[in-house]
DNA sequence: GTGATGACGATAT
DNA sequence: TATATCGCCATCA
């Protein structure tokens, strides 16, 4: 098995019942040269009976990209709600990521460390033009 | 080695 | 808002 993938899948495996993440999302944290496509392609290679929760990968739009109900079905078994043009709320039910820590034990690499400075304050003028 | 492919995503129209 | 296009890149035949 690539490394590329392992990496995937125990990303993947960090997922918690009731939420899910997206491609691209995973994508970006095992970085580059992995791509969204990349992910989708190890999601379909996986076997029949993997321990990887492969269900909770979706679509940046919050939608399922494979064919059929299973995936929605396994969703909506662990509380996942789709809404009346099958999209979840990523707002509700996505999963964050794992810890900084978590990621660099695990040897990745995030590219957005926690910050904990306060975002520069907002300049006082508004109708200066 | 080379070319086709895909469970994607961002942008353009 | 919806459809079309293009970029992406490890795999696979």
């Amino acid at each position: 098995m690539s490394d590329m993938r392992s990496r995937i899948y125990l990303l993947v495996k960090q997922i918690p019942a009731g939420r899910v993440a997206t491609y691209g999302q995973i994508a970006r944290l095992v970085g580059p040269p992995c791509d969204a496509r990349e992910v989708g392609s190890a999601m379909a290679a996986l076997g029949p009976n993997t321990d990887v929760p492969w269900q909770r990968v979706i679509n940046s739009q919050g939608g399922i990209s494979t064919r059929g109900y299973r995936q929605r079905a396994l969703l909506e078994a662990e509380g996942i709600e789709f809404n009346e043009k099958s999209l979840t709320n990523l707002k509700r039910f996505g999963w964050k990521g794992p810890e900084f820590a978590w990621l660099v034990e695990n040897g990745f690499t995030p590219l957005a460390p926690p910050e904990e400075e306060e975002p520069p304050p907002p300049p006082e003028q508004l109708s200066l033009l």
